[in-house]
DNA sequence: TAAGTATATTAGAATACACTAATATACTTA
DNA sequence: TAAGTATATTAGTGTATTCTAATATACTTA
């Protein structure tokens, strides 16, 4: 529906139609980027897994597990999101895998969750 | 699974298990709220509409149709749960309805969504 | 090396989401 | 009042999400 106006109202004005348009393409990438992390942000548990590691330097799964009273087996599936988005790291020490914030998304983690 | 630890390791430090549970618990309404409005947001649609709202005072169904090259039910279904978030307002003028950001959003909207 | 522990992965079920297509509603104007 | 326009709603379908239950993997220690 690319040519198509989706009604036939006269006053249309197509300076902002194609103004409006070319705003989104110019942040295209910024939005698509930015709705990622909101849908990682969205999930209650994801979301205080992130807030928990606003104050907490490292959690292992246990831990997590312990605090958010969960089984095992979501929050590793959450971690694992959390991490293939980049938004957390891991070290493995004996049978204990750490996770913490991948420190470049810190401050744009506490703009947008804090406050 | 309230007073059972996810494993058995020694060194469990239940101070940590508990400052994180409390720590929590206090935002705990917080936390819920933000995970609703980043559900919102975690829609690219319904982020575009919003960014737009963000640069441009109110637009109708029909501008944001054309904008976005949706169908016309699409945006009103998006509209609808902005609208029910308390995001957007509307107003009626004739047969069209004008959306536009509700401004006591406007800060915290601009703050999670920009840069 | 065998048994045990912490974590990861997988399949499957229940639920939520976002679109299309059809229809309803609200308003305008001939 | 009838016909037309803009918007809203609904049912239905395909897909995505998140959990449970079961199992696999990686490491430790007796």
């Amino acid at each position: 529906m690319s040519n198509t106006l989706s009604c036939c109202r006269i006053e249309v004005d197509n300076d902002l139609i194609k103004n409006a348009q070319i705003l989104l393409d110019t942040e295209k990438e910024s939005i698509s980027t930015k709705a990622k992390l909101f849908s990682l942000l969205a999930n209650e548990v994801r979301l205080r897994i992130i807030r928990l590691f606003l104050s907490y330097e490292k959690m292992c799964v246990c831990d997590l597990s312990d605090v958010l009273e969960m089984n095992q087996s979501p929050i590793s599936q959450h971690l694992r999101k959390l991490k293939d988005a980049g938004v957390l790291l891991n070290e493995r020490d004996g049978m204990t895998v750490f996770y913490f914030l991948n420190e470049s998304h810190r401050k744009n983690l506490k703009k947008i969750i804090e406050g």
